[in-house]
DNA sequence: CAAGTTGCTGCAACCGCTTGCATACTTCGT
DNA sequence: ACGAAGTATGCAAGCGGTTGCAGCAACTTG
């Protein structure tokens, strides 16, 4: 490996030169400068990173976290993210907590020390976790609202009204909600959004869950529906509600018929399912890339946005899934 | 941030014991190492992983680079890579190439310079390129043969045999193959092996292609393909299979009666699909293990496997997208 | 023409940790 | 009781860059 003295002594000038020509080359002599580049690409000389980072104190590197990398949410996530990031010239790490709450906050910290910025996705530790975390790197929220800290929310509050409007429409006198994740900020929004417009179309409400977003939950969750007479059903997410119309359609009981099922992401999955699926949709792709400009902000030293969460707006795609009541016909 | 220094003066001993006691416990005093954990912890001090990179010239990476992080085959995989880094200790890089290949090489060379080892899959660069790379780093390919270099593979002719010989047993008598992108060895894979298998059953065998692996590509293939007057296709991936699918529906064309279509991948896109497809089932995450354990033997200097590639195995699943030939009913 | 600028480069300390070697203190064998 | 072997720690020189400050030459300016 070869490195800056090297450079150094070929190009017949000091390795502060060198370095300069790399770092700051307006403010050495352009035929210097020439040759030194020169040289040091006829050695072939790249900088190393991490002396350059030790030097300069930072890594040139963002972090990721999120629940689960396969969830297609998450997914498109982690791709504006990572597109952002490179644009800015950042490397970026990317871990996955797996939904499991206890890993996280080890995890995060130990990745907090060695990046310049982190963006937690839906992080389900607690607040004050989250404070600690704050004080040794800086942090974007997605999903996640705390006071003083940057973030980007998908309230999806929009959307769970329209979707409730929708049944409410279809003649439904209740709905049940297949809960997220407990520790969710996100499943505490679709709740009491959902829960809220039941109440003003005097509609029933009934919770069941939680339920981790993975497609056998929605398995899982189908025959209570069945037994407790449900003719409509919001599911955390498409992954939990493509579970249900699984488990539905081997029970027989025909969706978009005799049970009406919604979703929430508008992933890929929902479009092709069959029947296709009433969705809410949710940017994810926007929040990560929204995200990380707040970062880089945060890093500028510009304080985006005056502190305030971004918030990222929801709406109902009507598709095969949603028909009206039973009882309506 | 407090430092090993800071530590060494209040454990009143030398920065070389706090730093042993933290890389090489079991050679210092039990009583010293106790008194110096202590006081640690006490401070808050914690190891800086750049330095320490930089002193032993390890930086604790691995480096993982796919064309496409939102494809679930790729999704998968990342998951799968980034459980087994962590369990080894060491933190994940992640790139994504977007299926550009002008992009890939300068990316991962980038990379390559900070880690300290790098999984590449399925890389569409040339083999002189990845050849430079392994001069850089220890590299693992994933579904990309070169000789000397550590790869493990998915042949993908098992299963794309069986597919085959699925349809011509329906009574096709031949088949189109919608092929991926040009400089994927994986999609040489799949050309070969059925264009192999027609031969042997007499069935003819067209080509339509390259595709990029998007729902898009697939869309835009089904047209051709009822213009060709094709009963039996086999799409690269799933996404494509799926594209193709959903345009066939619009056209009216019934699949799984008119038209058969068979994907690759068993993502869950295709068992949720309408109708769920019939598909080739690819360990995504098994090779992605696989991949992390090979890089670490390297790394380890064991040299695993005798160099020799890992391959693993597919099979065909049949579901409902395909079905007797209409001539042969 | 002296004094003050300006532009470029080199010196050397430093970022935080690792590690080969030297040192000092024990312990043991004879 | 003395040298050898072993154990625990410290010293100091790195790892490969960065950067404040000083030095020097060439240029202005009054």
């Amino acid at each position: 490996m070869v490195t800056i003295n090297e450079v150094a002594v070929e190009a017949g000038v000091s390795p502060s030169t060198v370095s300069r020509v790399f770092s700051r080359p307006e403010v050495v002599n352009s035929v210097t400068r020439q040759r030194v580049t020169e040289v040091a690409d006829r050695l072939g000389y790249t900088p190393n990173r991490i002396a350059r980072s030790l030097a300069i104190g930072k890594s040139g590197n963002l972090g990721l976290i999120v629940p689960d990398i396969a969830n297609p949410f998450f997914a498109h996530l982690i791709k504006a993210v990572q597109v952002e990031a490179r644009q800015a010239g950042l490397a970026l790490f990317i871990a996955e907590t797996d939904e499991h709450r206890l890993d996280e906050y080890p995890l995060v910290k130990a990745m907090a020390k060695q990046v310049d910025g982190l963006v937690l996705a839906s992080p389900r530790m607690s607040d004050s976790q989250i404070r600690e975390l704050v004080e040794i790197a800086p942090i974007v929220l997605i999903n996640r609202k705390l006071r003083g800290v940057q973030s980007v929310l998908i309230p999806s509050a929009d959307g769970m009204r329209q979707a409730v409007d929708h049944l409410a429409a279809l003649g439904h006198d209740g709905c049940v909600y297949l809960a997220g994740p407990r520790n969710s900020w996100t499943n505490l929004q679709r709740r009491s959004a959902i829960r809220g417009a039941c109440r003003r179309h005097a509609m029933s409400y009934t919770e069941m869950g939680p339920f981790e977003p993975r497609f056998e939950s929605g398995v899982r969750a189908a025959d209570p529906l069945i037994a407790a007479g449900a003719t409509a059903v919001i599911a955390y997410d498409d992954v939990i509600a493509l579970g249900v119309i699984s488990r539905l359609s081997e029970r027989e009981v025909r969706v978009g018929r005799e049970m009406s099922v919604i979703g929430v992401d508008d992933s890929p999955l929902a479009a092709i399912a069959c029947p296709p699926l009433t969705t809410v949709r949710v940017p994810a792709a926007k929040a990560g890339a929204v995200a990380v400009r707040l970062l880089l902000d945060l890093l500028a030293g510009r304080d985006a946005n005056g502190g305030l969460p971004t918030e990222l707006p929801t709406d109902l795609i009507v598709r095969s899934t949603t028909a009206p009541a039973p009882a309506a016909r």
